[in-house]
DNA sequence: GTAGAAGTTGAAGCCCCCTTTAAGTCAAGA
DNA sequence: TCTTGACTTAAAGGGGGCTTCAACTTCTAC
């Protein structure tokens, strides 16, 4: 028997994602589907690790940009072994970690802030975290709101 | 002499905010102004000190409603004082902590994906980061953008 | 064979925080 | 007085990441 496919209903129920953001998924190229004759997509199972990779990496602040160009690293001519997903998360890692070294820089700012109640435009180490943007890079970089609404969407509903 | 009064221009210069800025926090209730016989804005120079505070606090990741909250909270029969401004972002420290907190949770989570590349999506902890969220709580929380863009726009183009 | 759930599309909407544009009005120096 | 730069407004746009809607079509269990 060959391979069971997935409908747009099944992925969502799977990967926790809405029907819609996988049909966004797949217009955007982040996945790839296949079309019954109806014209209906039908995803390989390999998509839900995809899309666990794609959720991990919004939860890590990556742009949908980003999580393309990762996904279009990984080669089409094998299945994608762990260690080609090991390569491309553990940059992750290191973009964390300027993040939290961004927001102890800004913290601690913003203590001495606090000690002088200035807000002072020139002088504020809050007001002109300029070392902070540096260190940061030019990417987008924010904690996510994902973060804070982690509640999955009923699939149910 | 009177008080010499500030347009949206020179408060521009002043602050580093756009023009089209300053004019939105004051439709948004954030900052006040009072106007011309001809009907243009004139800010007394606490502007400058509350534009301070709402650049401090969107650098820290506060939305405008927060800010809004806050400044609302200042007393309106006194200038405010360096304890009134202290008093408020002494509670931004808790937030950066929280915020710092919750990203070393997901980044420790991370370690232990790469470690072992499974992305599942049942027991990933970089997948479910339940933990940080309830810690973040309920609040929108992000690493600002604006951190990334602090290059202040030419008042003189 | 058919009901009804689940699928399809394009277009529009949303949220937040402004910026841009168009079409004019005001203020201040020469 | 006149010129010119700065100001005014309402309305629309933008970006990122989807969601929602309307109006169908397809699939599957009975």
């Amino acid at each position: 028997m060959a391979e069971e496919l997935l409908t747009v209903g099944d992925v969502a129920g799977r990967s926790g994602f809405a029907t819609s953001a996988i049909r966004y998924y797949e217009r955007e190229g982040l996945v790839g589907a296949t079309r019954t004759a109806g014209g209906q997509r039908r995803f390989d199972r390999s998509v839900l690790r995809r899309l666990a990779f794609i959720r991990a990496g919004r939860n890590v602040g990556l742009t949908l940009d980003e999580l393309r160009s990762a996904l279009d690293s990984l080669p089409d001519s094998r299945t994608p072994t762990k260690a080609d997903w090991q390569r491309l998360s553990r940059q992750w890692r290191t973009r964390l970690d300027d993040e939290i070294a961004a927001l102890v820089t800004l913290r601690d700012g913003l203590d001495s802030c606090i000690g002088c109640g200035c807000l002072s435009l020139q002088h504020c180490r809050i007001q002109n975290p300029g070392d902070v943007a540096a260190y940061i890079g030019s990417g987008a970089v924010y904690l996510p709101d994902r973060l804070t609404d982690q509640r999955r969407e009923d699939p149910a509903k």
